[in-house]
RNA sequence: GCCGGCAUAGCUCAGUGGCCAGAGCGGCUGUUUUGUAAACAGCGGGUCGUGGGUUCGACUCCCUCUGCCGGCUCCA
């Protein structure tokens, strides 16, 4: 297993120097970045000057890979000392491969704090004093490069380029920027094409197709670029997933609060918001005064104003606030995308106010939260434990952020939480547990976020009154269990690709008359009467259309329970209920009492059950 | 914000400088009174995203802006 992982490994980067060596044959002055392996397959990052390729460029270096691989050309490595390797760059003209060298002579690893590990893997181990650089190559194309490489080009697999898109080099905005050329490749053509059709499955449950399909969120030029507005459809799912996540909290004594979506930018500075983010904020303008006040993009700081609206006793201790509540962050233009990165976004956020002996039970709470809500959701989360790095980016005392990465990281171990830990991840005040869910394309997304924070508690003075009458300081921890319920609905619709459990589905149950006669659809609509009063959300079709038509049309707004009303139904008061394939436990048909029916989905709803229990 | 791509009817999409821009679905009207994934017929529907330019002539070529998509950077 390891060794096909190696071997694969070894395919994608030998396909990333094969795509090198075509460029260069194409585009001889091409300077050429680092192409490291990435998951599915390899990049390389080009600089073809005043060149632009794009994707119509595909066809043309893709057929000069596939001589490179037809030639099975040796991957040949040699060594260089590190002088003799740094001549060869400039000889060759070759400044972004100079540079690393550089690097790499003068602190014996091409990391230097800003390449990634694929990055770095693609020309030294990072470790010791280097003195010799290894350089493979394929024909006329030589790249410096650890390796391991394949034997020779025609043992590489299938591949496929992807896409071309801008690049920094080494991920600086202020350093220019190249073209990343991607590829996808496999050990076989069956499994890239695999991976293809998984791909082109993915596009149709797309959060933004299943959107518009299902009526759930509209976008409008005339409101603006990343200002979703949610459809009555959308709203249910918003509404019904935010009361939720509240209703988890409230078990735990969390008291719901309100604050204004303006305030004077005082509050920023005083939390450091300002200063770390000041260029992202919304300002407004009072016509009267001119003050300039600012849409608020978080909740933390107006927390604390409630908190130390009063004096607090060790005794009142954890204070614990909930607010569902939307906030306003001029993201770039660029960083937009469906509803996973808005400019209106609408956090279900938590403020815990609590002494350090309670940190550890308030976090557990808090996790266990997260683990019922995305339980329920059926959603399997990564977990990653957000640390600071050692840049200057980040308030507060090293062993303050010492102690409580530790606390944290301890309590994700005590919970059994599938976690891995990243550096440079935290927020400016503190680190975070971060849960990850995937998209339809396995990009992922930061959802569920507890986070502890000595900083804003200091910056706010806040206090409260110790078991011995001086004052001490309270550490807060944020929690928002959904995330952004924007950005939680763009992983969930993916997750479900449209076909919601009964609790959030919009429509749960569709009438479909079979005739348009008065006393079929003045039965539906009794029906509809009846099922509204248990709280149920449907929808009566006595449109004048066939029962098959309007079957079709329910099976694709993807209800749960589509139920054909006709003299069969008004003379028995029995119904069969067709229901979602993902829902049914057994896929047999059988009549129920119309009453009961409702009843038991109305309960199911309730109890935010995945499955039926109809035929159960 | 940066790099590349894209924008034709409500939706999905045809239309490679030359008559008045098309199809399917949806919508509306009529016929039909329908039994578990598409009845039949007819009718509407467009400043070809916006503004400018090139040209005898632009949906088609060039530029601006707006919006969308894929990355990069960022994400309190």
């Amino acid at each position: 297993m390891a060794d096909q992982n190696d071997q694969l490994h070894a395919m994608r980067h030998s396909l990333a120097h094969i795509t090198a060596t075509a460029i260069q044959h194409l585009w001889p002055e091409t300077k050429f970045g680092v192409g490291p392996v990435v998951e599915n397959g390899f990049y390389y990052d080009v600089d073809l000057g005043e060149t632009k390729l794009s994707e119509d460029d595909f066809t043309k270096i893709e057929t000069e890979m596939q001589k490179i691989i037809a030639s099975d050309l040796p991957f040949e490595r040699f060594e260089k000392p590190i002088d003799e390797a740094i001549a060869w760059a400039q000889e060759a003209k070759q400044p972004y491969k100079e540079e690393l060298l550089n690097d790499l002579k003068r602190a014996g690893t091409t990391v230097a704090n800003d390449l990634n590990a694929d990055e770095l893997g693609t020309i030294a181990d990072g470790d010791a004093q280097v003195e010799n650089v290894s350089f493979y190559k394929d024909g006329d194309f030589t790249d410096l490069c650890r390796g391991p490489h394949v034997v020779s080009t025609g043992k590489v697999g299938a591949f496929k380029l992807q896409r071309v898109s801008g690049a920094y080099w080494r991920g600086k905005i202020e350093n220019a920027q190249m073209q990343r050329i991607y590829g996808l490749a496999f050990a076989s053509p069956k499994e890239l094409r695999v991976h293809l059709d998984m791909l082109e499955e993915a596009k149709k449950r797309d959060h933004r197709k299943l959107g518009q399909e299902l009526d759930l969120f509209v976008f409008s030029d005339m409101v603006g670029s990343g200002l979703p507005m949610f459809t009555p459809r959308g709203t249910v799912l918003r509404d019904e997933l935010a009361a939720f996540s509240n209703e988890l909290r409230q078990r735990y004594d969390f008291q719901k609060v309100w604050t204004p979506h303006i305030t004077k930018k005082d509050l920023y500075e005083a939390s450091g918001h300002w200063a770390k983010f000041g260029d992202e904020l919304f300002l407004v303008k009072s016509q009267e005064t001119s003050d300039e006040l600012v849409m608020k993009p978080m909740n933390c700081p107006h927390h604390t104003r409630i908190y130390e609206s009063q004096p607090r006793s060790y005794r009142d201790l954890p204070v614990r606030y909930l607010e569902t509540t939307t906030d306003y962050r001029d993201e770039k233009t660029g960083e937009l995308g469906g509803l996973n990165r808005v400019r209106a976004l609408t956090q279900d956020d938590s403020h815990v106010f609590c002494r350090h002996d309670q940190i550890e039970t308030e976090i557990n709470n808090l996790l266990e939260c997260a683990n019922e809500l995305y339980g329920t959701v059926d959603m399997k989360l990564r977990v990653r434990l957000s640390y600071r790095d050692d840049t200057d980016a980040y308030l507060g005392s090293p062993e303050l952020w010492q102690s409580a990465q530790e606390q944290l990281k301890n309590a994700v171990i005590a919970n059994n939480l599938d976690y891995f830990e990243q550096t440079g991840e935290a927020a400016f005040y503190g680190p975070k547990i971060d849960f990850m869910a995937t998209d339809a394309i396995g990009r992922e997304h930061q959802v569920a976020t507890v986070q502890l924070d000595f900083v804003q508690p200091e910056r706010f003075g806040l206090e409260y009154v110790g078991e011995d009458g001086g004052k001490q300081q309270p550490v807060m921890i944020h929690c928002a269990l959904l995330g952004s319920i924007e950005r939680f609905l763009s992983v969930y619709i993916e997750h479900t690709a449209g076909k919601f459990p009964v609790w959030v589905a919009p429509e749960q149950i569709r009438l479909i008359s079979v005739n348009q006669e008065d006393v079929t659809v003045n039965f539906a609509n009794e029906v509809r009467a009846k099922a509204k009063k248990l709280g149920l959300r449907l929808e009566v079709d006595n449109s004048n259309e066939s029962v098959g038509k309007k079957i079709r049309a329910a099976e694709l707004s993807k209800v749960p329970y589509t139920v054909v009303i006709g003299e069969k139904e008004i003379t028995s008061g029995e119904v069969i209920p067709r229901i979602r394939k993902d829902i049914a436990v057994q896929s047999e048909d059988r009549a129920v009492r119309i009453e009961e029916f409702l009843k038991t989905i109305a309960n199911e709803a309730k109890s935010r059950v995945q499955k039926t229990s109809l035929h159960g």
